[in-house]
DNA sequence: ATGGTAGGCTCCCTA
């Protein structure tokens, strides 16, 4: 008995519907967690993805951001927003219990880009990142098994980065955003990719045929408590969807736990 | 130093 569990920036769920249907179809993942949602809750196309046997949380927003919990299993004690700044409009976590025969608590973040080193959403990223980490502390008190899935829009090493020279410094990059990344592995969070021993890049800018180049970078990511990882059995990237006409910048990162 | 593409929404913002 495995059980699935995958996350994806589908960069607006109304222009990816189509691509994420089939692919549920096909691969059947038992929990997606999925970020930028780009539509409200009332948007959101709940319907067809509960037709195909999903429970549904979401928390949505207009334009932006946005973030949702699709699951096979039954989901409890659902929470929105990100503790820790209680006057954060941005839709960029969602957490819930999973109730499958083995329980686990899963989230799904969408941290913010940051569009330039040292600009007010540069800080706001940095502030995110301490709201996070001191979350996630929480967290490791329950004894649970913890799975946060997300695009952290941080590359922890060089390794990657297609071209580290040409992104030194940047806000995917930079040793300030770095550091709190390896600050929760220091805590006790294990870097899916890294423990099953293959990471791979999982975002392909739309922007100079960098997908044709194969010029991506590693920004998703699962990090696993220590009860999770234990029972990781492999780590992926379905870039597939990323080769699909009209697809997300960014492609699936698929767990599976024994 | 800049521009390249995409999505949502409005003639611009975010990524």
């Amino acid at each position: 008995m495995t059980i699935t569990i995958a996350t994806w920036n589908v960069n607006s769920i109304r222009s990816r519907l189509e691509h994420l249907t089939g692919w549920l179809r096909e691969d059947k993942p038992d929990v997606v967690l999925l970020q930028e949602l780009k539509c409200t809750d009332e948007q959101f196309p709940r319907m067809e993805i509960e037709d195909l046997g999903y429970n549904v949380a979401t928390f949505g927003q207009k334009t932006y951001n946005g973030v949702a919990i699709l699951s096979k299993f039954p989901l409890s004690d659902v929470s929105r927003g990100l503790a820790g700044d209680t006057d954060d409009a941005q839709a960029r976590y969602i957490e819930a219990v999973v109730e499958a025969p083995n329980v686990f608590r899963v989230a799904s973040v969408y941290v913010v880009n940051g569009q330039e080193v040292g600009s007010d959403k540069f800080a706001y990223k940095l502030r995110f990142l301490e709201r996070l980490r001191a979350h996630l502390q929480t967290l490791l008190t329950y004894d649970e098994a913890i799975v946060i899935g997300g695009d952290y829009n941080i590359a922890p090493d060089d390794a990657d980065v297609h071209n580290p020279k040409a992104w030194a410094g940047s806000v995917l990059t930079h040793d300030d955003v770095r550091g709190p990344f390896r600050r929760l592995l220091n805590m006790g969070y294990y870097d899916a990719a890294k423990v099953a021993g293959t990471p791979a890049f999982t975002w392909w800018d739309y922007r100079a045929g960098a997908l044709q180049k194969d010029d991506g970078l590693r920004i998703d990511h699962f990090l696993l408590s220590a009860l999770a990882a234990d029972r990781l059995q492999s780590c992926t990237v379905a870039k597939k969807l990323r080769e699909l006409e009209k697809a997300s910048d960014h492609a699936p990162v698929v767990v599976v736990l024994k």
